[in-house]
DNA sequence: TGTCCATGATCAA
DNA sequence: TGATCCTGGACAT
């Protein structure tokens, strides 16, 4: 179950695992089992993550200087783990529960392997690009241009707890992140983007920056602030499978961390929102 | 054992 | 907007 910051996190362990390896490729389930085959034993040159999006880059070595022309970039196996798609370590041997086990990538020391994912697929360096083209900035890439997001969000008759959700926008963030960081920033979710300040924009999108290298790092999403720690407030810390210390996802009718009001919920274009009606007024 | 639900996105109508 | 796809954990029966 992923936002950016979990598929940035695996980029990382699979490149530190299988980086200039030769990697065992299969399918025990079967959808993947063509493309797998072609590159078992291949090498996996590095995984890169775009937003939501986890590309392994299997491209050729580089070849000598001026020997031929260089090889082609590719093949790239693209994923996309969706709501409930997983990527998982496990240890190296015979493989369990093979009736769902969509990709095992593995070398002597490691074995990754991904269930249930929206997309799992082979494809060249042309469907590289338009991919990465249609995604808006990434906050966990250094090279990111929020001004890009903010193009779409002033101009938009759309709350801003929709354009949040929309990868034009920006890219990686999910349900989690956008509840808490309109929290964070004091922001009603029905915000229309063309009444929302550039200023309150580049808040969001800072918070964000701000944010999501921690949930790389830690690999879960904490958004509360030193002075709300369950230390600070002499609270249980929360033991939610997600994990992470939060202000109100999934907090529905608990007290606000910061005011006390009950945290608010409703459903909207089909997922679970989540907000403070105190903290997060509306202008 | 069954039902519901989830950090997502696409497609048809 | 609703149906659909993918899997597994929590909870109810």
């Amino acid at each position: 179950m992923p936002e950016g910051h979990v598929i940035h996190r695996l980029a990382g362990e699979l490149t530190l695992a299988f980086a200039g390896r030769s990697v065992a490729v299969s399918s025990p389930q079967g959808r993947f089992a063509q493309a797998a085959s072609l590159l078992d034993g291949a090498v996996l040159r590095r995984a890169e993550a775009y937003g939501k999006h986890l590309l392994l880059d299997f491209s050729p070595a580089a070849v000598p200087e001026g020997l031929v022309s260089p090889p082609a970039p590719g093949p790239f196996v693209h994923i996309h783990l969706g709501l409930i798609g997983k990527l998982r370590w496990v240890h190296p041997g015979p493989v369990e529960g093979a009736a769902t086990l969509r990709l095992r990538i593995a070398s002597e020391e490691h074995a990754a392997e991904l269930r249930g994912p929206q997309t799992c697929a082979l494809i060249g360096p042309d469907e590289v690009d338009a991919l990465v083209a249609g995604l808006g900035p990434d906050p966990l890439r250094p090279d990111a241009d929020p001004d890009r997001g903010w193009r779409r969000v002033h101009r938009s008759e759309r709350s801003i707890a929709s354009l949040l959700m929309d990868q034009r926008v920006a890219a990686g963030v999910g349900n989690i992140y956008r509840a808490e960081v309109l929290f964070r920033q004091r922001i009603h979710p029905d915000t229309p983007g063309n009444t929302l300040s550039a200023r309150a924009w580049r808040r969001i999108w800072d918070d964000l920056v701000a944010l999501m290298p921690q949930g790389v790092q830690h690999g879960r999403i904490d958004t509360v602030r030193p002075e709300h720690s369950p230390e600070a407030m002499g609270r249980d810390p929360r033991v939610d499978r997600h994990g992470g210390e939060v202000y109100v996802y999934r907090r529905a009718g608990q007290p606000c961390l910061v005011c006390g009001r009950e945290v608010s919920v409703r459903e909207f274009e089909g997922r679970n929102l989540y907000w403070c009606s105190r903290c997060q007024r509306r202008r």
